[in-house]
DNA sequence: TTCCGGGTAA
DNA sequence: TTACCAGGAA
């Protein structure tokens, strides 16, 4: 089997067996990008905390978030972990997005991905992951996602190597392919589900995972 | 390489 | 009590 046959078989295979993931969790644009900050390295449960503290005080929203001095908004926010440096990260995003998009997310996606793909990378706080995150899941632009677990699965599986970089991981899924928005969309949430529940950093629950007939 | 960090499962 | 978490910057 071809490498990109592979690829789309895995997926075949974790679909089958687990079913949609309804991704990304967040009923606006804006929410999904706030979260995908939020739960850079850490764990999305403690980031429902913070969204929902947000929400408490009506600050799901992008001005009315600008408004909130940093310290209130990094109190809010303090379940999700890092809260000094994600307050301070979320400022630069919405400084962003008001010069951007005049606070205005979705009107983002009357520009092409390639120019603002660089634009979002631009902003201190926002790595390759969390602005593909964004752009693909608030915005809907087909740009794949992935993140440590891509990474751990794919080695294990012998199609990848470790310290691969995240370009070069991404690639190898973009290549494999059809450029396609709901589909970069379930497999990556499928790549997390199954990297927390069966693919763990220590050791894989090999025997049980979905992806089983894909070992070597 | 180290720092940022609260929450929870094991 | 430890280990780990939908990372990124300095």
């Amino acid at each position: 089997m071809s490498q990109s046959d592979t690829i789309l078989a895995m997926y075949e295979a974790m679909h089958s067996s687990l079913g949609p993931s309804h991704w990304w969790p967040g009923e606006t644009p804006f929410e999904i990008a706030v979260g995908a900050i939020l739960t850079q390295n850490t764990n999305w449960q403690n980031v429902k905390k913070a969204i929902a503290n947000l929400k408490a005080h009506d600050l799901l929203d992008a001005r009315a978030m600008h408004d909130l001095p940093l310290t209130e908004l990094a109190e809010l926010i303090r379940p999700a972990g890092y809260y000094n440096v994600k307050a301070r990260r979320i400022a630069n995003f919405l400084n962003f997005l008001k010069e951007e998009a005049d606070y205005d997310l979705k009107s983002l996606k009357s520009e092409p991905l390639y120019e603002l793909r660089p634009k979002v990378l631009g902003v201190n706080g926002l790595g390759p992951e969390t602005a593909d995150s964004i752009l693909l899941y608030a915005l809907d632009f087909p740009t794949f996602v992935v993140d440590a677990y891509t990474a751990r699965l794919m080695d294990r599986h012998g199609l990848s190597y470790e310290g691969i970089d995240y370009y070069e991981l991404q690639a190898i899924f973009m290549d494999a392919l059809p450029e396609d928005v709901a589909l970069y969309n379930e497999y990556h949430a499928l790549i997390v589900r199954v990297g927390k529940d069966w693919c763990k950093k220590k050791a894989g629950l090999c025997d049980t995972c979905p992806l089983k007939p894909f070992l070597e």
